[in-house]
DNA sequence: GTCTATAAATGGATAGAC
DNA sequence: GTCTATCCATTTATAGAC
């Protein structure tokens, strides 16, 4: 049964984030990985001895989906609030399957049963995040799209707790909650965005 | 070892609630709490047969605290920015030991491995809370305290999700992120709280 | 109400065969 | 790389003595 056995691990991370998102790092388990997969438990064991190794390995993984996609989008020539609209779009994409929340929040509620490593890699995945959101803001501000008042360091704090508190309280309340909290946040920004409306 | 056993129900419920909201509801074991409260798991299965019988309890108890400090603080000859001030207090103080998030925030992101008991509780206490904020911004508008474009209802989900985000992330990133945040919040709601300072 | 003892299930982890 | 088998610790939960 090699079907491609050459990205497993791969394909175990991608089962463990998606279970990460939905019930959180301490509340899935090997035995819930290796049956998705139709493998054992001690097949899992082989690629990742523990399960802290695997806890590192799905922080690197969505740094690695940082990188590539902050860099994507801060590259494109286009407005700060499409580029704020594209992380949006990410992060919904990334995270908004049925029942998934973003992944760092997952984890930052488990933080105080987290290893050391991940404790530390999630700071740093974190502080990446909101330096991006605090790039776009920047931008927004220069090019008057957005126009706010307080200073953009804490706006840019703001920004990010709303998209994933949404996210959360979206997935106990309905989804409406998500675009409702989002359209909030345009208006907050002194972006007008009612208009596209028909 | 008597010492009033008579509120040994009480004390179990408030131990656990403070390991709800450091570890998350799966996250801690009657074994925990007994050790908290020197005595055995058999004595708290005696007080509550099945964990979902304390997650209800739990969950009862937040309503309780909630009607009595929503109540006292809608009640108050205040302006609404003290009520709000006061609310956010009280999530301090209610959340704000070492390390311990909202209840409800723990909750949530426990959603789906709760009993649908405990699942029903929470959106209850979700729409109560929000339905506290919403009556406050109402109250700040109409006496021209507040100021800020979009519908108010909006801006309330907003204010709660960035007050449990805040909470979320200072754990992780240290307690400036909450002050931060809050002041934050206040000058998006065109209510100016910087001249407090010195 | 609290205890000891124990059952039954689960989770992380290892050894060794194929 | 994957499997079977097994170990050990933990967790929820129950039975029954004091």
């Amino acid at each position: 049964m090699q079907t491609r056995s050459k990205n497993r691990k791969e394909q175990i991370v991608s089962v463990a984030l998606d279970l990460l998102q939905v019930h959180g790092f301490e509340n899935f388990s090997y035995l819930d990985i290796a049956n998705r997969l139709s493998i054992t438990k001690a097949s899992i064991h082989h690629h990742f001895p523990k399960k802290e190794n695997l806890g590192v390995a799905l922080c690197q993984s969505v740094k690695q989906w940082h990188e590539k996609e902050f860099g994507k989008i801060l590259a494109n020539r286009s407005t700060a609030k499409t580029k704020l609209d594209t992380y949006v779009n990410g992060i919904l994409r990334f995270s908004c399957g049925k029942n998934k929340i973003c992944p760092l929040s997952s984890l930052q509620v488990d933080i105080a049963s987290l290893p050391p490593a991940m404790q530390k890699e999630l700071r740093l995945l974190d502080e990446h995040e909101l330096g991006f959101i605090r790039d776009i803001l920047v931008m927004g501000l220069k090019g008057d799209e957005f126009s706010f008042a307080g200073d953009v360091n804490s706006q840019a704090i703001l920004v990010v707790l709303a998209c994933k508190g949404a996210l959360q309280y979206s997935r106990v309340h309905g989804d409406e909650i998500f675009e409702q909290t989002m359209n909030q946040i345009y208006v907050l920004l002194g972006s007008n965005v009612s208009q596209k409306e028909a």
